[in-house]
DNA sequence: AGCATAAGCGGACTTTACCCCGCTTAGCGA
DNA sequence: TCGCTAAGCGGGGTAAAGTCCGCTTATGCT
């Protein structure tokens, strides 16, 4: 009868049906990627051929590249792992200079063999993703932190370390035959010259 | 009778009435942005007040960005204009380091100062401006040349320091509140770190 | 001045993301 | 087992960017 202490602890889990056709939809807009490529997974597609109303699809994604995200979330939380609690230098044990550049050449690797998806997420109404989709900056934050590098730049370098990082590899990224191509090259200047910036940013 | 010997040398200069349409599209669309902010200038809305068609908008600037940044290439030339022939350090004439540290600051006051444009400026199917937008890759290719960085990493490096400036903003810009506010602050932070940045990438 | 022609124009049309809201039904408690 | 109710569902509706194409007209040539 009484209201619980905690009100919403337990948001009631997620319906059967809801989680089916969330799995259904996943399903669906994978393989239209693989099919077709991302720009014809329109969410009248995804909805007709994964056999639900269109208003389910946004319901469930919130919008279209809510979806690609959703596709990200497995592979993405792979790599947190490996940068959490992986073998070093990537994951803990490595001094954080080394980390640095371990987590960028592992970033760039990461977003270029999954370039196909990444593209895709990338929401057109909003400029930079920077901000929430990857534990970057905070990781960054982190790993500076245990540096000589002063507290009151601690935020300001992550966040140019990071856009340093992403910025180059958005804009590559982005670039229209990089789309068609499935293994892109280029990929090995851009990691050298991130380890030539961190090198020169944390000297010693 | 015979072809020029340039084809196209003199590529048939702009009709009277385009230049006229333009600048009465660039002179309504100035008003609405001041009147009811950039979401409200719409292409249809636009249009309609400019006394046009909606090609008309669409032939003389090619996307909705188009138009906000043609609204901001005044301004933009005259801070290209300090830039190449202004008074050091900003200018020709200080040591190269100077120069980057006196752009970054600068770039910052001018984005800060224009922020309504600029983000409105922001190609939503693009992810990133940076490339053709402005000046400061190029700029900061030469600045880094005229250093003791090796030259296999010149570009690399210009690319991920113009990241490092133009992404915060980027994501600072694009934050909600700041849209609403005439004089934003938080621009001596940013500047603070660039500055911190540089010194620590061109150490001396 | 008269003409030929390509630039310019307009606005209907298409496409697509995203919203809305009445109907359906899963899941829970009695 | 039977309701109750809120979560879930569907798909028609809206808004806005961008495209198309037949008509108009400025402009340079003669």
């Amino acid at each position: 009868m009484n209201a619980p202490l905690v009100p919403f602890g337990k948001p009631r889990p997620e319906r059967a049906d809801a989680a089916r056709n969330r799995l259904i939809l996943l399903e669906a807009a994978r393989a239209m990627l693989a099919e077709h490529g991302a720009e014809k997974v329109t969410m009248d597609a995804l909805a007709e051929r994964a056999g639900v109303g269109k208003g389910t699809v946004f319901r469930r994604f919130g919008s279209r590249a809510g979806i690609f995200n959703a596709l990200l979330d497995d592979s993405e939380g792979r790599f947190q792992e490996q940068v959490l609690s992986g073998p070093p230098p990537l994951g803990p044990g490595a001094a954080p200079k080394q980390r640095l550049i371990a987590y960028g050449r592992a970033r760039i690797a990461y977003l270029f063999v999954h370039h196909t998806l990444v593209r895709a997420a990338l929401d057109r109404n909003r400029p930079a993703p920077m901000g929430e989709v990857s534990m970057t900056l905070p990781h960054f934050r982190m790993l500076l932190g245990r540096t000589d590098v002063p507290r009151r730049h601690l935020d300001g370098l992550a966040l140019q370390l990071t856009s340093a990082l992403e910025g180059p590899l958005m804009l590559y990224l982005s670039r229209e035959e990089i789309a068609r191509t499935p293994e892109p090259d280029a990929e090995d200047p851009l990691a050298d010259s991130w380890q030539e910036l961190v090198e020169r940013v944390l000297p010693g």
